[in-house]
Order: C-alpha cells, then structure tokens, then sequence
DNA sequence: AGAATAGTGTCTTTCAGACACTATCAT
DNA sequence: ATGATAGTGTCTGAAAGACACTATTCT
C-alpha cells in the first residue's frame, strides 16, 4: 500500500474529538496600571459574567492565525495592528468540565497592546471593556489575580471570570512576569517613542514592587537595546525627560 | 432561557473541528548524554521514520491525561513510574499541514525520567529506541538538534523525524535549558541519589558547554535544595564522591 | 527663585569565574 | 607511595542595591 493509497483510503471521522479554540489575554496600561480586555457574556453558559475574548478555531487557519481573527473581530484592532502586536501562546487548557456545552480544548494566547491601541480598541468595540489588575508580588509562584471594573475605584468588587478564564489570566501574568528581564516584551506595552521613567513604571506595574532608579538605568542602557531619539516629552511641568526608541541590536551578547 | 434549557438545546456538532492529540518527548540520559525515546513508524503517513510516541486526546481524559496514558502505554512504564516522572506541557502546535491525513493540532509535552527508568523502559518496549541528542551550545536561540542511533558511534546519520517533531524536539532542548537554573528539573534526570558531579555533568549535556566546578558547587549547595545522604559512591577506582539527595525546601528564599 | 523630576557618581555587597591548593580513597 | 578525583580557600571582576548628589526644565 503506498502512502497515497493509504491516505485516500483513511477516514479522519473515526472518533470523537473536542472542539478546539484560542482564548486571548489581551494585556495593556491604563494610567500607567496594568489591564486586560475583556467582553461580558450575553449568553449561555455564564451569562454576565466576564470572558477573554476566543474563538472556534477553524479547519482552515493555524492555532495563531484564528488568535489574529480573535484580535481584529472581537477586540477591535485594525488589521495592522494586530499584524504589529505581540502575540505569543501561553499555554493549552484541556480540563473535561472547563465548558459545560461540550468538552472544549482552549489554546490561550498573551496579547501585548501599547495603551493607545488599548483606548482606541476599547472606543472602536462597544462590548469590550478593560479591566484593572491588582497584582502585588506574592513570590515567583505568583498568587491570584484579582481584575476590577475600571470605575470601580476602591477595588471591592472583583469582577467574577467565566469558565476557568481566572487561571488563564495568573498564568498571563506568571508568563509575563517571567519574561519581563530577559526579552523584550516590556517595550511591547509602550508607544514608539517612551522615557526611561515610563519604561521604569511598566517594570513596576507587572512585577507589583517598586525598583532601584540608578540600578534599572544602567540595566537598560547597557543592553543596547535603547536609541535616543534626541527629543524629549512635553507638556509636563518639570524638566522633560529625554525620550528612548526600542531597537534591537543584530550582535547579542551570547555567553563565552 | 435558563442556563439549564440552554445547555439541552446545543448541539455540539455543529462545526467540523481538528482532531487533538498529544505527543510526548521523553528525555533521559544515555550514558550521560542527552537522549530521547523514539517510535519507529511502521504505517503512513511517514512509515519507517522516527516520532515522538503519542495518542488522540479521548473526550473522557485531560490532555495530561492522555499524556500520562502514553507514558504507561506507549512507552512501558509502569503506573508508579509515570505518576512520579516529571510531566510538563511544552506548547501545542497547529499548522495545517502537519500531518497529511487530517488536521491534527498536538499538544506537546516534555517528560524527564532517571536513567534507570529509561533503561528499563527501552527492555520492556520492543518498539521503542534511544536517540542521543546533539546539542552543542549556539547561543539563547538554540538551533536544530540532530538525533542519532545509539549504535551510530561516528554520529553520521542524524535520524529522519516524522512530521513536525524536530521542531518539537528542538523546544525541548530550548525549554529544558532556559528552565535549569532556576528549576529544579535538572534533579529529574537523575537517581535518588547522586553526587554533584554527576549533577554538574547533567547540567554539561543539556547546556553544551562546560561548567566551573567551584562556583557550581557553591551554587548548588547555596540554594538548598540539597540533602547529603551520608554515604558515598561505590565502585570507583579513586576517592568517592559524597551522595546527596534533592529535597526542595519548605522555606523558599523570595525576593523581599 | 523655587519646585519637581531627570539623570549621575560612588560606595558597598553579592556572586560568578578562575586557579591553585588540600583531602581522601583505591590500588 | 601513587594516581586520580573530591572538595575548598581565595583572589578578581562584573553587576546590582542604596544613597546622595548634581542638572535641567517649567512656572
């Protein structure tokens, strides 16, 4: 039997399989405060409660290009700009009960928005709304993570996730926080051109604790990784800061 | 409409959906090289090359599940073994064309086991093979790994990986590297007990570099993690080295 | 001038790398 | 005693934390 035979003869129908999608934590600032998007559920199951935007994931798409799909259908982004974000997979969550209409395999994904992309997707898409998260440093174990309405200003009332979409959302921040040292993805929640304080406030905002100033000064700029663009920010009422690009060098620094 | 009511009404056929399996890369050592267990394919697609073992995801199992349910069926160990092997997800891969029957989305795992346990496996499974890695250091990015015969002394013929699972492999190596330092994984490729030597020499193989040995003993030794059992190695023809046993502390050292 | 933050100089501490050295065991 | 590896003492250099200081801009 040749492989072509043997193909045509297979029939892919023979078992029962789950239904597969992506769920995406889609993670930016709002004033300088980290926060996810997240849409309220209409229907069934979990009526009114709070979901990271997903989808099915089609026969004919990869597992990225359906969690690109989620990001211009459901979250509102133009078609460059969620060309442009950085999206990574985080991880698969197959438990048997997580949706009770059917056994549902989800591949979460972690979305990095610059805040303006955040303001103009929550404008552009009346059902998306952001949620601020309360994220104090309880070890690299990480702890949970409490989300907030944004007007709720005193933070009583955590908002209640649907499905097991409050796990997906700590493993966010655990993947988050882990990367934030030794990759690039801090810059990915700031516009193009930031001060070294913003970048600072970023650091401070995932990780919940407070940095030495000189300290990440130098960890910056000795990476290489920071051009300065000569002009520095307006409008505040103090010295303005000198404003930095992200440009990664092509000669990384490797170990001996 | 009631949740309940709802719930009765859906029908979960609608959509045509991927099928969803997971595939497992067992590490070990070999000698005190890095290695994995490999399937020979004996039906196409891809018969006669190597491939992870692996199984369709049954709606009645979770995907760790199903990945312990390959370890014990797939790869002959024992229930007690496969519950006590470290078992991690790595990432689940979703191209189109991965496999030419269907579309198959897999959910990669990464089991590390003894030697022992490796070495007993490969008895009790006829089907299953050691391939020894070659994994010379090229940087934090990694690059391809090639996998060869245990008999192939010369290391001429790297073996041919069916569908995507060099791909598959070569994270592997990346995740189990960017994780030894600052998990405990390197214990798990190890006996119950071991010198720091065999410990420094685990270490060697998955990063392919050498390491020095004063500042990885002090390091090892600091962290904690690290019972002396009292006894010593037996055999040698030279002074034997001290064995110790690993034993994660109740007391973590967090950042303050 | 005063206020407020940007940005730096420098001391200290911590820790990894390097090297040479001592200790211990089998033969 | 010899050979071979286990295990350690100590110097050096790199980098982070802490703190105080200077610099610059707006009002």
């Amino acid at each position: 039997m040749t492989e072509d035979a043997f193909l045509t003869a297979y029939d892919p129908s023979a078992f029962e399989r789950p239904a597969v999608t992506v769920d995406l934590v889609l993670m930016g600032l709002r004033e300088g405060r980290p926060a996810v998007l997240l849409v309220r559920r209409a229907e069934h199951p979990h009526a009114g409660r709070w979901a990271l935007p997903g989808s099915f994931v089609g026969l004919d798409e990869t597992l990225d290009t359906a969690a690109v799909r989620v990001l211009r259908e459901k979250a509102g982004f133009f078609p460059a700009e969620a060309a442009g974000a950085h999206l990574e997979q985080l991880y698969t969550f197959g438990a048997l009960d997580r949706d009770p209409r059917m056994r549902i395999v989800t591949v979460a994904y972690l979305a990095l928005l610059p805040e303006a992309a955040v303001t103009r997707a929550l404008e552009s898409e009346a059902g998306l709304s952001a949620a601020i998260l309360d994220v104090p440093w309880a070890g690299e174990a990480g702890g949970p993570v409490a989300a907030f309405a944004e007007g709720d200003r005193n933070r009583t009332k955590p908002l209640s996730l649907a499905f097991d979409h409050a796990e997906i959302l700590a493993l966010a921040i655990l993947r988050l926080r882990g990367k934030l040292d030794y990759s690039d993805i801090g810059f990915a929640l700031l516009p193009e051109a930031f001060t070294l304080r913003q970048l600072q406030d970023v650091y401070e905002a995932i990780l919940g604790m407070s940095l030495n100033k000189p300290a990440f000064r130098r960890r910056m700029l000795d990476r290489g990784w920071l051009a300065p663009t000569g002009a520095r920010e307006a409008g505040t009422s103090f010295r303005p800061a000198e404003l930095y690009r992200f440009q990664k060098t092509a000669l990384i620094p490797l170990r001996p």
